[in-house]
DNA sequence: CTATTTACTTAGCTTAGCTAATGAATTATT
DNA sequence: AATAATTCATTAGCTAAGCTAAGTAAATAG
């Protein structure tokens, strides 16, 4: 790849990264209220659309080391977010699911959270908001990617 | 606006947010080499494209609080990234302003902790490269907008 | 049957966010 | 001119979320 596409690459890199920074701190504002913070609302999400889940198995989905998982774990369960029951076969594996509760709290948390967000998107033309969702469904197969 | 159309806005929020999650703990991972963690990296990028700036002007650029930047900035002139100098003439106000050291592990930093994202734009098709450019110089504008 | 691997937890550290309160300098009001 | 209010920066103290290293218990391999 030429010298100049690689520059190019390193700037847009940098560009997606800050906008990814400033997201975060734009939604944290939302977040006081709600109780659910950005990790607890994502582990929820993937805990309701895709499943129950062993707790190392969410730790990998969610970019996270394991004591990162269970610790985040332990709170929301302590919350009520979250229940969990050992496989019976396999006596170390611990399955999480999301309880009543925090499906509630996550559809919630989902809507404040996003609000201002959601806002700021109405404002926004046709064209402007189809390249914003092609750009996340890029991002989502990027953050996957092995290092 | 029809209900509809709301509800997309919505879920286009959520999967921008899942994304700058998932982009922020992707690059997280190349941070431990560099001393230079996202926000430091981005204060400094400030400093450096946008010239010296004062404490608080910094912390609403970077939509943080002054006390949050307060502490960063102490840890970043400890690490003599940054110097400061008291206005002359409002001796409350406190310009910063990156040093070489701090311009230099900026670009470095920069290049490193972006490295992984733009390897994987590398594998990208120009037309996914140009919907992501777009979608950066979008979320640029989201993310300065009033609560 | 011992050794290794795997799943999870605990302990302890770091960074980065926040609010509340304080000190010092400036600006506004009377 | 004196006082009140505001502004800029800091300190103190809290919380959340990331990490590594080390430990326990269960399962698997040799």
């Amino acid at each position: 790849m030429p010298r100049e596409s690689r520059n190019r690459d390193y700037e847009l890199a940098d560009r997606i990264h800050s906008a990814a920074i400033r997201i975060l701190r734009r939604v944290r504002a939302e977040d006081q209220a709600s109780g659910l913070s950005p990790p607890r609302l994502s582990a929820l999400s993937v805990l309701v659309f895709a499943g129950p889940q062993t707790i190392s198995a969410l730790a990998q989905i969610e970019l996270v080391k394991a004591p990162t998982m269970s610790r985040l774990l332990k709170d929301m369960e302590y919350a009520g977010l979250i229940s969990r029951r050992q496989d019976t076969k396999d006596e170390r594996k611990v399955w999480i699911k999301a309880t009543k509760k925090g499906e509630r709290l996550m559809w919630r948390g989902r809507e404040r959270r996003v609000r201002a967000l959601a806002t700021a998107l109405m404002g926004m033309s046709k064209e402007d908001r189809k390249i914003l969702r092609q750009a996340a469904g890029l991002i989502e197969t990027i953050a996957r990617l092995e290092s």
